[in-house]
DNA sequence: ACCTGAACACCGTTCAAGT
DNA sequence: ACCTGAACACCGTTCAAGT
């Protein structure tokens, strides 16, 4: 983990601080979310985590609105810097399967960020999260017509990237960010909803409830290569 | 739109007001919700619009959290009644599209509300959004046993079939919430992002912008019906 | 230059009190 | 039985004032 999100240390205020910065702000707050949730994210709450009150910050960002955009922004940079600097892929297949980890990974590293990555209203309408930025999809854009791509089938196959990538890392981060996996609120929730009513549930449960995330994934990638293969000619 | 939530008339209470219930509220959650957004619905604002104060929605609803949990409730019971009775798809593949139809008519239907079914954490983790009704759930793994389908297989196309729904449905429904589709807000974002570092994206920007949602729907949901069919064996 | 105190307009929620 | 007024603990945000 050599992202700058974690970056630590550094000069201090005389108050024991670190010194208030935008990126401070940002990166705190992206700390703050892995480990708290979205949900107890406050200007006041992320104000005393660095030593300050609320109505400081807003001399580094707009208002909270900004701050979410904010951190948007800062991991969709960790993306790029992850996935699309030095990228090598040796065909357009690996290239798709190189940047589909990348984006997972991301996911499993910010299991409870992805979800504004994935649901932030995107700064252009044709933008579709999680591919967000605007440098990143221009890559994307470079890096597939390098293999060949016409104009038409990247457009297409960004479109399809983005789709699968959202569908499945929602879901995964969802069941990852879920509570403890208690086995006991699965029987509770299920007894409470009168199991008799649901006899096919009750008998899948079990197969239901394996953890299958990354097999999907993988298959549901190759298969969408494939579509592309086929679109290709 | 035969819709529980879209009734209205009915009885008044003296002071011209329809009488108080719990799905009174979740219907006029949902209209609200329709109209003015998520971020906008308060138990305050929604009081005002039942001619009631906010405190009078306490007596039918436990709080906040479970007054979005009853919407999500609500729409996936009309989901239900649109989709599973009556149903009589003549093969697993038209039982599956039918289906499917459903859903996007549902979040079409309700644009604002379906980030709602999409996001809300699940009763069980392994229920996916958005399709997280036991009755539902339920349901569709029965009408797959009918149609042939082992328990792998039915668990396996369930949770491809939530996944692919979920990636296209909430990319298609923000795209529908976003700005009245100003061109000019295109433009103005794309200048202010210096349109010269991004080649790619200028050239392409008109092959981007064009709405495909319909029928990228349609193709994914078509290659999805045969990678179920080749796992079958 | 950078931070804070006090204040404003808003939340969700509780509860005793009204009708 | 059903609703409200007043109150509490919390928000985001502004701005004059402090250092």
């Amino acid at each position: 983990m050599d992202s700058i999100i974690s970056q630590h240390g550094g000069r201090r205020e005389p108050g024991g601080r670190r010194p208030l910065s935008q990126m401070a702000i940002l990166g705190e707050a992206i700390r703050f979310i892995d480990e708290q949730g979205l949900e107890r994210l406050t200007m006041r709450q992320l104000g005393a985590r660095l030593g300050v009150e609320a109505m400081a910050l807003y001399r580094y960002i707009p208002g909270r609105e900004q701050l979410l955009d904010g951190v948007v922004e800062v991991l969709m940079d960790e993306l790029y810097r992850d996935t699309m600097v030095d990228n090598d892929a040796a065909s357009w297949q690996d290239y798709l399967q190189t940047l589909a980890a990348g984006v997972r990974r991301l996911a499993q590293t910010h299991p409870r960020v992805f979800p504004l990555v994935a649901s932030r209203p995107p700064a252009a309408p044709w933008l579709r999260p999680p591919l967000r930025s605007l440098r990143w999809v221009e890559a994307f854009l470079e890096g597939l017509a390098g293999y060949g791509f016409s104009h038409t089938s990247s457009v297409a196959a960004y479109r399809a990237f983005a789709t699968f990538l959202l569908g499945h890392l929602l879901l995964e981060t969802s069941a990852a960010t879920a509570m403890p996996t208690d086995p006991a609120d699965d029987i509770e929730f299920i007894e409470s909803n009168d199991l008799a009513d649901y006899p096919l549930i009750t008998e899948l449960g079990p197969e239901l409830a394996v953890d299958m995330f990354g097999d999907e994934f993988d298959a549901a990638l190759e298969d969408l290569i494939n579509r592309l293969t086929v679109d290709l000619d």
